[in-house]
DNA sequence: CACCTTATTGAACGATCGTACAACAATCAT
DNA sequence: ATGATTGTTGTACGATCGTTCAATAAGGTG
């Protein structure tokens, strides 16, 4: 099918000093997913292409389809990673509190503003996956999963607080929704608040 | 330039029973903000290209053009359009509900959450609103004065109801949260929430 | 009627998109 | 060394993107 002409193959360009040049595959998915949250993080969800991708990553663009399905495929898998750091930062947090249950909460809420997580570069990775949740129903399922996990830490954190089991469900549901907010005005648009507390 | 052939130029494609051929320019602007609305709902920020919205409102490509500077602009104008709408029926929930400031505010509230508000078609508008923000320093200023408005109503109704001019500021951006994080919540998994309450 | 204004069309352009694939290169087993 | 395996490249393809623009059609004015 290709106009089979001269067929000029050898590589030119330098690769920018990250990865050796044949690197095994977990390390080199991992630097894809990384080099996906700094397109995002710059770029925008319109920008974040598979050559924009692979050239921060410093790779061919077709090795992006010999490690993920898809460009969609790579955005989820990014959405997940950068969850996955959540968690870990919140679990750090709490586990650093003091062993009151108060502060433990406390500590969780006041984490989500904070340190890795607050930063507007990572409202970026949110909207590109967001964006592909209401078409793509297994881009659905795994945001149900990953909130349900959310919820279900925070619920273990308000059940320790001493919240009663019948509205354990309605307040955990109201601090995620806080959080939430708060967090996108704060990434939205960097104003007067970062002091705030919930309770 | 072109490559001047036959050059066969009737238009055969009915049109969906719309507009006039030629319509006023308000009422032709206004279409396609509707059909950016539908095509945003359908097919996602990832699918609201210009041909698609064209197609959508029953016109040629080339009139999105000719009414705005680009895509971009028609996305900003159609968010604009839907915060309007959402303005307006935020605002006559409040008119109708009793005289009570109390009564007022919640009226406020929880028409967030019914109504022409809380669909999930509405997200998407959202969300590729959202995804320009970042980019764009002038969809970021309209952004902030359109939640700064919002924002105002909301002192404007905290107000009314007592709350003390110190803690005026923090209780509107924290009501704006909640209410912000559990549509959200709402939009992106319908599940059993949407008769909860604030204050 | 002719004339002007302008809404509208349809096609073309260049750019970029996601993906596929044959060729190349590096590592490992033998 | 030789061959097998596979990470990696570079390019090509078809599709679609946003935008531009001469040509056309419709309405208003004289």
């Amino acid at each position: 099918m290709q106009a089979a002409d001269t067929r000029p193959k050898r590589a030119t360009q330098p690769r920018h000093a990250t990865l050796p040049r044949r690197a095994e595959p977990d390390a080199r998915r991992q630097s894809l997913i990384e080099a996906a949250m700094r397109v995002l993080a710059r770029a925008g969800a319109n920008g974040a292409s598979v050559r924009a991708i692979a050239q921060e990553a410093g790779v061919s663009p077709g090795l992006v389809g010999h490690y993920f399905t898809g460009i969609d495929a790579l955005i989820a898998e990014t959405y997940a990673h950068v969850d996955a750091m959540v968690t870990r930062a919140l679990d750090a947090a709490v586990a650093a509190a003091p062993p009151l249950p108060r502060a433990r909460l406390e500590a969780f809420v006041t984490a989500s503003f904070t340190a890795p997580i607050a930063q507007p570069a990572l409202l970026a990775t949110w909207i590109a996956f967001w964006s592909l949740v209401t078409s793509q129903p297994q881009i659905a399922r795994q945001h149900d999963e990953q909130y349900a996990g959310y919820r279900a830490r925070l619920e273990g954190l308000l059940r320790e607080a001493g919240v009663a089991e019948a509205d354990l469900r309605h307040a955990a549901i109201a601090v995620t929704a806080l959080v939430d907010g708060l967090w996108l005005e704060l990434c939205l648009s960097p104003q007067c608040f970062s002091s705030e507390e919930a309770g």
